[in-house]
DNA sequence: ATGGTGGCACCGCCA
């Protein structure tokens, strides 16, 4: 206050927002792993949860688990046995029913979008897993690896039309996109260029969606392209932490005009490490909004 | 070169 001129004005404090903590997970299992769901937000605390594969038809979701770790905001799309997504939050959200496509009219529940009441303003979140695409990386040969493709195909036709249509503004995309487009993305890109998630076809098509949208990845905005980055690790190691044969299969994308509120990230690769744990990691993006 | 593990459903499918 000393030596402000007599009539002059106070700055204006400007209130800083919390970022947003957005945090995407491949749970494998929501009522098998939601034990593992408190362990997630010690770590990390979110201020938004977007599952998949929850595995769990909307009637025996656990809502009471869920609710009772502040996430008193829940959408949640599932079915018997497989896929099923769910976003998890403490802010208040409005639904986009019939905003969105019904993925290769398979009704399979692999796709969820809010609209977040985020501190700057509405935030459109999308919560996506995308088909792992089998074992065979033919489209010809293998119906599940043509689902893939298909449905890529569809999300890039998404995208161009809302970029058409002035563009995503505000708005993240995140999930398990079974795909790791980039050479880092995998502990050998030699090794891993004819198998599943890392083939041309599949990394050209992921690329192409995010070009469509004119999606920024987040991840990519924290660890430079020759840096290893995994968030998958399999089953099927004897030992997943010394071999390290890992993959990012879960992304984070945001919108052109979130990209410079980009904040922090963190992989929870400890997560690979619990006791029961999912293949897939958390992966948290905190973003100014 | 092969098969390795895990969840859920139901004795195979999907990842």
């Amino acid at each position: 206050m000393a030596g402000r001129k007599k009539g002059a004005e106070a700055p204006a404090v400007i209130q800083a927002a919390r970022p947003l903590r957005i945090v995407t997970w491949n749970i494998n299992s929501v009522r098998l792993r939601l034990p593992l769901l408190a362990d997630l937000v010690a770590a990390l605390d979110p201020d938004v949860i977007c599952l998949q594969e929850t595995k769990c038809p909307d009637e025996h979701f656990p809502h009471e688990g869920a609710g009772a770790l502040g996430f008193t905001h829940r959408a949640i799309r599932g079915m018997k046995g497989y896929n099923g997504v769910a976003i998890l939050s403490k802010l208040p959200f409005a639904t986009r029913d019939g905003a969105d496509p019904d993925w290769c009219g398979k009704g399979d529940c692999r796709h969820l979008a809010v609209e977040l009441d985020a501190p700057g303003g509405p935030v459109e979140l999308h919560d996506f897993y995308i088909p792992a695409g089998g074992d065979i990386p033919d489209r010809e040969k293998n119906v599940k690896f043509a689902h893939k493709l298909d449905f890529v195909a569809e999300a890039t036709a998404w995208s161009a039309k809302r970029k058409a249509e002035g563009g995503f503004r505000r708005a993240a995309l995140v999930g398990d996109l079974n795909i790791a487009p980039l050479e880092h993305d995998v502990w050998s890109h030699k090794q891993l260029l004819d198998v599943v998630s890392h083939t041309p076809i599949e990394t050209q098509a992921l690329t192409a969606m995010m070009a469509a949208g004119e999606w920024h990845d987040a991840l990519r905005h924290f660890v430079p392209v020759d840096q290893k980055l995994y968030t998958w690790w399999s089953y099927r190691a004897a030992d997943w932490r010394a071999s390290d044969r890992g993959r990012r299969l879960d992304h984070v994308w945001v919108s052109p005009d979130l990209a410079g509120g980009l904040r922090s990230h963190r992989v929870l690769k400890d997560a690979r490490g619990w006791e029961k744990a999912s293949d897939h990691v958390p992966v948290l993006v905190e973003v100014a909004t």
